[in-house]
DNA sequence: TGACAACTACGAAACTTATCGTATATAATA
DNA sequence: TATTATATACGATAAGTTTCGTAGTTGTCA
């Protein structure tokens, strides 16, 4: 009975929704084939995910088709934005700077995605993100 | 039992832990009338739960006074470490600069916040954090 | 048409998380 | 010493997550 939608998907949510805003609207059989290459589960299981994701309101299903068509309700981007957010708050009291410090910590960062960075912040300086 | 200490520490538990951090080794009591002050619960859920991050690995408790002292098993940084650089994996493919993207989107950063990210990435281009 | 393949629906089990109530032990104090 | 306050221990429950098996439905094709 579509709870929040602004709850965090769990792990296995949070995979099934990578494929499909990777291959765009998806059914099940085409999700289930990609994930178990990574982490084997039998169809079901992803099929019983993937109802579930569509009573909470992550995703939606098109039922016309006999194999439904699932596809996401949030963008990727919101997505993030909801999960980095929500993290930002609960572990580092809303610094931002705290978080990328243990961004760059956890995972060295390219030379190039360094100048990416720079370019970001040099826009956001330039007037903010929309 | 001891499950895997690299597990990430879940809501209540990493509401407890800043607790922790914040004040230094504490008895349940303390962190039970800290957290009361924003979230009603009883003493002994957060009895309970402190007793399970025990069991987990996450804190250490002193049993040799009446009242238990507490104290965190990891330090903030290295928890802070630990959850980005899984966010980071599961919801970004590992790109940092898209994570900083997000969380710039989900909060605005002061203009001083914007100094000091610039200044981290200054000390890491010039040669990494360590 | 009949058999088979591919779907969905559904129920249930095994865990985990979060919460609370009750029992029991210990310290302080009247 | 008897009472009261304060701890811990422990069991139970409800909700959510993840997984799987089975049943039933629908389309395909020999």
């Amino acid at each position: 009975m579509t709870k929040q939608a602004t709850q965090r998907p769990t792990d296995a949510e949070l995979a099934i929704l990578r494929v499909l805003w990777e291959r765009g609207p998806s059914t099940v059989r085409q999700v289930h084939e990609i994930l178990s290459e990574i982490r084997p589960t039998v169809y079901t299981t992803i099929l019983k995910l993937m109802q579930i994701m569509d009573d909470k309101g992550l995703v939606r299903r098109d039922k016309s088709q006999r194999a439904h068509v699932y596809q996401p309700v949030f963008t990727e981007a919101e997505t993030q934005k909801r999960l980095v957010g929500d993290l930002l708050e609960r572990a580092f009291s809303g610094s931002t700077a705290s978080l990328l410090m243990q961004a760059l910590s956890a995972k060295e960062a390219s030379a190039e995605e360094l100048a990416q960075i720079r370019q970001i912040l040099d826009e956001v300086e330039r007037g903010g993100i929309q």
